[in-house]
Formats: C-alpha cells, sequence, structure tokens
DNA sequence: TCAGGGCTGATTGTATACAATCTTAGTCTT
DNA sequence: AAGACTAAGATTGTATACAATCAGCCCTGA
C-alpha cells in the first residue's frame, strides 16, 4: 500500500528535493543513463521522472539534446513573483471567506509556535523559513481552491524556494514578517476579505520590488 | 528541420485537439495499446504523450490503472474559472502598462474586424469565439509576462474551451462582448491600468456567477 | 590561421519483451 | 440474493535492444 508509488516517482521526489536545494545546480545536466547510475533501474523510469520534472518547469527538456536544471533569468523570476503575488493575495481573500473557525484557530496557533521560537531565539533562519512556508501553505489551503493551491504550490513554489537563497527576503526581518502575519491572520478572523488580501499583497510585495530593483539596475549596467 | 519534433509531440497534438474539441469524452479510457493502434508506433511515445497530456491537466493518470479523459465537476469548474478571473484581470492590468502603441493599435483593427463581422452576420457563433479567444490572447501576450501566458493559454484555457459548450458564456451575447472589449481596449489605450483590469473582471465575472448559480442549485437540489 | 565538412562517440527517441499490478468475471459461502 | 474470494485476462510499469539525432573533434583546403 506504501509501496504504492512507482519507481519513477520516487526518483522524480528525490530529484525534486535535490533541485530546490540546489544540491543539483541549474543548467547541469541530467543525463538519463547518469540517473540510471544513481538510482538504479533502467531508463524508461527516469525518463518519466524527467518529463515530470519538465510539467513542473524544474528542468528544460530540448528535444535529442537532453535536460538540464532550469535556469532563470532576472526577468522570468519576475514574471514568477508577479504571478505569485497575485495569486496568494487571491488566496488569502478567499480564505477569508472561507476557512473554518478551526482552521483559524490552528493559525493561531502557529503564530504563537513561531512567537515561541523566536523570542527564545532558537528559531534561526532555517526553522523561521519553514514556519513562514507552513503559514502561507495554510492560507493557500484555506482558500478551498484546489486548482489555486495546485497552481501555488506544484508549480511556483518551488522555483520560489529554489531561488530564495538569492532573493534574501522574509529571513532577514522575521520579527517584522511574523507582525505582518499576525495582522493577515485577524484579518481572516474578523472575516475582511479585502483587508486580508490586502495585507497579504503588501507582505508579498517587498520581495517584488526588491527583485524589481535588481532587475533595474542590472539592465542599467548592461 | 520540420521534422523536428518527435513522434509523441505528434500524438500529443493530435489527442489535445480531440480531447478540446470533445471528441474523446470527459472519462474515456486512453490505453496505451488502443493509441498504438490508432497512431501507429510503439508504446513508448504514446506513454510520452499521455504524460504530456497530464502535466497539462487534460487526462488524469491512476498508477498501474491508466489514464482518463479528465472529467471536472462543477466545484473544479469554478475553481478553475476563479483563478482564471483573477489572472486575466492581472494580465489586462499589465498589458495597460507595457503593451506596446503598436500592439494597441492592432487591437483596434481586431475589434474592427469583430464589429464587421457581427454587422454583416456573418460571424456566426464560430467566428466570434474564435475572435473572442483572440482579443484575449493578444491582452495575456501584452502583459508581457511568460509565466503568466504560460499558466492562462497552456493550462487553463484548453480547459476552459474544453468545456465552453456547456456554460454558453459569451456567445449567445456577441454584440454585449463587443462593446465590453472595446471599453477594455480604451482604457489600455488611455494607460488606465486599474480601469483597464476592472473592465476585464466584470466582463469575465459573468461566466463565472453563470457558474456558482449552477452550482449552487445542484447543491441544493442534492 | 581560420572556415567548413565529415566522421566518431555519446545521448536521446523508439521498438520490443518481460514482470508486476489491476480489473473483471465467475464461483462459492453466508 | 448479496458479498467476498479467486483466477484469468488485460493493462501498465520496467528492462533491454536498436535506430536516429546531436555534439565535438579532426582533417582538409584556401
Amino acid at each position: 500500500m506504501s509501496d504504492n508509488q512507482t519507481l519513477a516517482d520516487k526518483v522524480f521526489s528525490e530529484l525534486t528535493t535535490a533541485i530546490v536545494r540546489g544540491e543539483l545546480r541549474p543548467g547541469s545536466k541530467l543525463s538519463e543513463q547518469t540517473l540510471v547510475e544513481r538510482y538504479g533501474g533502467s531508463r524508461a523510469p527516469m525518463r518519466e521522472a524527467i518529463q515530470k520534472l519538465e510539467a513542473r518547469h524544474l528542468v528544460v527538456r530540448i528535444p535529442h539534446a537532453g535536460a538540464r536544471v532550469v535556469s532563470l533569468s532576472l526577468a522570468e523570476l519576475r514574471d514568477i513573483y508577479e504571478v505569485r503575488l497575485e495569486l496568494e493575495s487571491m488566496a488569502c481573500r478567499l480564505a477569508a471567506q472561507r476557512m473554518t473557525d478551526a482552521e483559524i484557530a490552528e493559525l493561531y496557533g502557529l503564530l504563537a509556535e513561531h512567537e515561541a521560537s523566536i523570542a527564545a531565539e532558537q528559531g534561526q533562519a532555517y526553522y523561521q523559513k519553514a514556519g513562514d512556508l507552513d503559514f502561507h501553505y495554510r492560507i493557500i489551503k484555506g482558500s478551498k481552491n484546489h486548482r489555486l493551491h495546485q497552481m501555488l504550490c506544484g508549480e511556483l513554489y518551488h522555483i520560489v524556494r529554489m531561488y530564495r537563497y538569492q532573493t534574501s527576503t522574509s529571513t532577514r526581518r522575521p520579527l517584522q514578517a511574523l507582525q505582518e502575519h499576525q495582522r493577515i491572520v485577524e484579518a481572516i478572523s474578523a472575516r475582511d476579505a479585502e483587508l486580508a488580501e490586502l495585507l497579504m499583497r503588501r507582505h508579498i510585495q517587498a520581495s517584488l520590488t526588491n527583485l524589481e530593483n535588481r532587475l533595474a539596475e542590472e539592465e542599467g549596467r548592461s
């Protein structure tokens, strides 16, 4: 029953985490033969795993030329952040309308945990980051829109996490982020959808403007 | 050079149009063997084609049990429309900011064509539908956000087109749609991003509310 | 020295064969 | 008669082999 997942799925999972964690650098080649040597099995499941990665935009495949880990330009990253900004604001609005009281209570609990971990200063960047992801994840799920959840968690978030170490956002300001999270939850709790959306938009906007500044200065240089 | 596309790609294209046009009914099974008999070749390319369809959410694949053409519930369709509403409004806002004057001029030209075809009453539902798609497509492209373009055109639109014959929207009111299109283009031309977004939101909202009404009455029935 | 063509090696695309799993029909039990 | 179990058949997952294509290198000629 737990062995229900196919070999291709397992390799896909392994490769996904490897790419997201940066163990496989952007631009590096993924030859099918290499994967066979590393993970065992035959080429067929490896091809399937690569195709699934391609579907999630984690690798780029060129016919007869192989697959490479995706390497995004700043412009492409800006595109992704723009879309994420819009979709996650939307998710927050819907969450304010559709989350159950129990789910909101859980959100409060999560915030309390974060607050404690920050206060104790045990919560280093890593914990804060995981907590941040968890927070956003719950709100997305609270939107009760399955497709929205799929798009944000299945297609955009891997990329965002992958490039997060570059962007240096929402990790250097844990306290401020926590306060923003608190206000968002308050808005959701008050069922104020418009305010919740606005606050989430602002919360994410910082990353985007940061990115656009870098994009502008890079264009100025060239 | 034109033969550069692989067999899997060709089968994928064929199947995509077949599904979108309704020649393959939602829920019908896609066995690999059947595809081999219909399109020739061997199972390997067929598997790849099916996987690409799965990536675009046009089929659902269950391990060891095969692939079926996706069959969406009204609730899932609502989710998709909600996301489309948000993304396409966003696209319209960005288009107002980023489209070139030449592209806007082309939009006006497109509107003139539609007006003529409606006035001559040669433009039956089919032409109007294609024209409508073209209009929306150009605005999406005008957003200059490649990922947004990918998501709307590559992932959502096939589904929307597939179920459009059910929803009966934006085909029975060609004149009103045209007028709404004209106002949208005027807003874009005036570089009024907020207004353009608002108008597009209203323009698409009709389909969504229609869908939600049907969803509500279905839930009331059960 | 450099541009261009062709060859070799490697890699991907495709075909076929085998193994594992699911589905379905039938039978048996309660 | 309804439901569960079993076995046969079919279908998918995997492995291996072959063909087609591409990348890199050497060689040739101006």
